[in-house]
DNA sequence: CATGAATGAGGCTTCATTCAT
DNA sequence: GATGAATGAAGCCTCATTCAT
């Protein structure tokens, strides 16, 4: 593609990004035809092939630009801050809230994950998030504030609870997503169990098994 | 469909079921043909419809057969364990491991996930799998064990924490499924924090936020 | 075919002809599959075809066996009638009262002209049944019962008020069987005006178009 | 459907209601596929999707129109005429003129009779026609033109004659449609029976049944 | 005789994509 | 830039028929 647009047309493209993406989140990449999609905006099928190759291409555009506005709100979230501590939690704040704003954007990605031709991109956004959500861990754990134990399996456990809070809590219950990031953060803080000593009894127990 | 079955005809309609379990994993539930399940079983095109009234229902009994296996297996895992803390952990354990042997299960969840018309069986078992644990954090916090949160907000997130690492350092990256719960387990519990001091000093941060 | 059955293998023939006829006049021939007919039967599949070489034969069976019955009524109900008029306005009656009673099989015949495959054998069947009404109105003719016009048309006029009025009357409103065989002959007899002098005058300006 | 067309598009959508009403009747509705409708047009599969829902609304909208046309014709063929009389006579013509233009169209009504799904349109039709013709029929008795018989029965033997006579007649002998025409009129207006005396005899050997 | 299982051609329909205007 | 029309491969499913047991 890689056309030049004028400003009718830029505005165009964007409705159509826009569209599809809502499109197919609801019902679904397979059944939303590329014949619903522009019935839906009134126009005809040659705006959609003027304006993108193929419906997949259409899709990975979809992908990807929704990672990329994900990554930059992480990094406005934690732009200023310095203590790496709150580094991870306004990223999880960052997170929730562009989760909330774009919940279309949200299923894609796991849609993309079932399907072979969009799975790796799935995968390098993912590794890209560990990427930079992981060196505050190490500089967390460095600076002694965290727990001296795999950064990465930390850092991947971080963004399930984050994101499955996000899907079940946000997403499908509804609620407020500034206190849900709240709820993740204070566990992904300190766990489940009360603190002092039940630790180190149980812990005890543990190893016994 | 209900009907009668000869020992023949049960096999079958097992080999059928795992077969295209394992390619609607594979390669997506409609990026999969019927022509090409039966086609791998080196059958004719009614085969599958002697057994199965459509593709999608095939599907559904596959979502459905997986969810209950699964809560099985937890329930197995718990079996004989009082203590509420090491039932949550036994079930993550017994997760964990039931997930890295039934890996296209999982994917398949994923996607049912973005069709309405498989969702509501993904959102079911969902709500189950939170009804069933949610007793042991309960107990776990009446006991004194567990912080005093919100359960279900807690429950949520060991199994957000839980599905996540399973998919990316078990499925993934494949780490050992035993090795990847235990850190689960020790995620859980105690969060990314180094205990004592550090707590009161950056909880009082947030509260001024 | 042309098995010799048992006295079982009997009943079960006819029963397979009984259903599948009223089967197919409910819901159409194309439309009631060999599945539905055994399944219907609770017999299996093979039973059909023990007792018969298709489907198509079948239905052409129970084609030429509705023929055949329908005329053996016809005869019947003629037989010790000597008078021209009396013996055409009997079949009408005879016609009319097996074709309220056999109404499944009436449709069939209707569907049978819809397919080259079975038309002639409906085509056959309606000359045979002008050619057994034929000499009746031939010899009313003659005997000068009868007005002096092409009998073949006559002949064919009758049936059709026959069979229309069976199907309007009798199987669509549920009309007295006996009394709509009365207005048939009532209105094959004297047609619809009013008898005595209205005749010349209308004939009179017919002649005038 | 319900799609715009351009002058192009309005003669394909015609082509394909002609060519497949005439198809149907010759080769029978489910005997002609979809597949040998759009080969018979020399176009791909799709054009037929694109002017049409589906076979079966194709095929009640072809009933429907033959329903209307027939209907039109009628009207026009009573037109300016004010005898009752001469209404039904001048009804019976057109009827009998259009059957014979369209005797295609004349064999699928017969064939929707036999499937569930299209027979309400026939009998309404056909209650459309009865509706249609009893006005002169009952205007006719009460100017002491007709016979004083239910004029409901009369209408329905009427088009029993009419439809039965173009059948056998017109369509399957080939005869001449107006000829044909006029001996259905003739039946009608004055039945089989030679007039003066005969009746009185007959009618109390009738009554004496 | 009878059953459950299997076959596979063929039917209807969808849909991404292309094209003439 | 845009439209309605067209293409045709491919998908899901049905069903008459056959077969092993």
């Amino acid at each position: 593609m890689a056309r030049k647009l004028t400003a009718k047309g830029t505005k165009r493209r964007s409705e159509l990004l826009d569209y599809a993406a809502r499109t197919f989140a609801r019902d679904g990449y397979h059944t939303t035809s590329v014949a619903s999609i522009v019935e839906g905006l009134q126009v005809g099928k040659g705006v959609f092939y003027w304006y993108f190759d193929s419906k997949d291409e259409l899709f990975i555009h979809i992908l990807a630009e929704a990672q990329r506005e994900l990554r930059l709100t992480q990094r406005d979230a934690i732009a200023g801050e310095h203590d790496p501590v709150r580094r991870i939690e306004q990223g999880i704040r960052g997170s929730m809230r562009w989760l909330s704003e774009h919940r279309h954007l949200f299923v894609l990605t796991e849609f993309a994950r079932t399907e072979e031709r969009f799975a790796p991109l799935v995968r390098a956004g993912e590794r890209q998030a560990v990427e930079d959500a992981l060196p505050h861990v190490a500089a967390g754990i460095t600076a002694g504030l965290l727990r001296r134990e795999d950064p990465e399996v930390m850092t991947a456990a971080i963004i399930g609870v984050t994101s499955h809070l996000a899907r079940v809590l946000v997403l499908e219950q509804g609620r407020d997503p500034d206190r849900v990031a709240q709820a993740a953060i204070s566990f992904c803080r300190d766990g489940i169990m009360r603190a002092a000593e039940g630790h180190a009894a149980v812990l005890a127990g543990r190893t016994a098994d």
